[in-house]
DNA sequence: AATGAATGAGTATTCATTCAT
DNA sequence: CATGAATGAATACTCATTCAT
């Protein structure tokens, strides 16, 4: 029965956390809300930390899976479409997750650099590939994450403030920002 | 010496915000750091969340109006140039206030929603003018997010992990990613 | 396989109990070091303090039949030094019940009165049958805990601190100090 | 107001400690019987075990002075009792430390063993000192403590058991006990 | 006989806030 | 203006115990 206990506790904790933030929830309110006693989330994750670190860490590695998947034998241009496009999939899929990772990514309020690390080195080394693939310059960490953070704001906006607007839209605004880029 | 007194709160909680966030921070630390009573602390400023409130909005409006005045009386690519560079000096100068809007950008942890909204509204506007301008396109809120991303997110790699990078350098990526935003 | 379970626990228990006494150890640690299910100790024990007491009268027991039989058909020097002898015997051999047994037997912590009187009751009455036998003073309980005390103590201070020693040496260094007590 | 408040709790630890020790016992119950927040004894102690501390600390402090000033300028017999007779005093007056040392004194419990150790060296040491210079034998910490364990069980049998008796009896018990010790 | 996942009452600790001085 | 001792509501975490398997 553990692992029916566990993904209760899972949904429930990403849900809260997307909504309100790390110490805008309590420990209570999550076994409430996965309908499980508080005892179980101790027992399960050790602490709430180690919950919110299993939450982070699997939207991480979940996000390099589909990116890395998403550019695998592409080049140029369309390989960057597909990154891009992916991204914002993932943000529109995954909010919860894409909301803590913006949080998170230059590391203000508690300290999971550990575990973010990945996002940064993973996902920026497939912009990088991609970007230096095409243009031939190798140093291209500020366009790698320029283009990174374009989509990731982006994409942002539109799950928060524009959820009408469709993907199409959205990844066309995006892609007009930055086709540039692939340019030498 | 009121003003004096918050001066020295205001700086040092401010760096204790940018490093551990607004929970990260005790109400005695940030009086230890500035060196007064923890009494004078809420003699200053009412609340913790009131300090926060005003260190946000010292930095968002300093924030306008300094890429307000950079816009001003330019066009097009001129304009588009000014705003990123004056955004990237206002990242270097202000890192800490920039970590802090990056993070409550997407209103995570507390709501800070009716402070934030200037930033986005605001900020937004000067680039969705300078690029519906450009375009001809009045419907760019997604390129205008696009690029302020960009923008920012480099900006913070920039002094969070290649402070070494010239000003120059760092805008000059920026823009080779972005700069196709304002063909129409 | 009952018995070898009870058997696994008990000494499990009874080490972690010496170290850092009732309340400093968690069944889930005994369960661990003995290698058995935390259940199974509630199976066995039917709860934490059913089973300490059960280590605390064990103890108790054997103490009291050793230092009985080691009197018996003694009197005088001859069966005081028989008496101290044996315990300081039992201390070496059992130095975690001794400890516990001191640690209890002022009862400290919670309440295991009742468990612990026999000590004080039997253990002490073989002490006063001896003194007040070879003295003609029925009235020699304080002698009695002087006599059980200084041997305890030095036992104890024996196995804790300073094991080099010889039973023989520990042994001379309390009668030394205790033997007048037989001298009306 | 500081110092007031820290006394008030103090006392109502030290009574509280002694009947029911040190787990026997929450922060809860000392607030209320010391008439003060619970905030303040962390205010004023940091924690649970810090104040146990303190306490601990007190009463070794003090122990050990009463027992070097009644051994100071005294030799032989007339050290040894006044000596044994301050323990006795002691032990009457504070019966709370004297149980808590009692049990503290081969570390059970918690780890309190530096604050402890004090006790055991200090202590020890003028019980050494006054036998060593008696007998001439340098090597007497088994007399020591022997003659320290006689004086402390029967005080505290004393206190605990036997509250009717008077010093004097409870001390002529003792004396005649462990009197051999300063023969050579 | 044995297991271990689940429980929930109990506990120490934190920290923004107040207020008498 | 400024202080810091005092507060108490809020919260994460512990652990003996139960029970379905």
């Amino acid at each position: 029965m553990r692992k029916e206990t566990q993904t209760l506790i899972f949904h429930a904790a990403a849900n809260l956390f997307a909504e309100r933030g790390y110490d805008g929830v309590t420990v209570d309110e999550i076994a409430a809300k996965a309908g499980v006693s508080k005892g179980s989330i101790f027992y399960n994750f050790g602490s709430k930390e180690g919950m919110y670190e299993s939450l982070l860490r699997e939207g991480v590695t979940t996000l390099g899976e589909h990116t890395r998947q998403a550019a695998a034998n592409l080049t140029g241009e369309e390989a960057l479409r597909a990154l891009t496009q992916t991204l914002l999939e993932h943000i529109r899929d995954y909010p919860t997750i894409a909301k803590v990772i913006a949080t998170e990514m230059f590391h203000l309020g508690r300290d999971w650099r550990e575990v973010m690390s990945p996002v940064r080195s993973e996902s920026l080394a497939v912009f990088e590939g991609v970007i230096s693939d095409a243009t031939g310059n190798p140093n291209c960490q500020i366009q790698a994450m320029s283009t990174f953070g374009a989509t990731l704001l982006a994409g942002l906006e539109w799950v928060v403030f524009e959820p009408d607007k469709s993907l199409a839209e959205v990844h066309e605004g995006v892609w007009s920002t930055i086709r540039a880029v692939l340019q030498p």
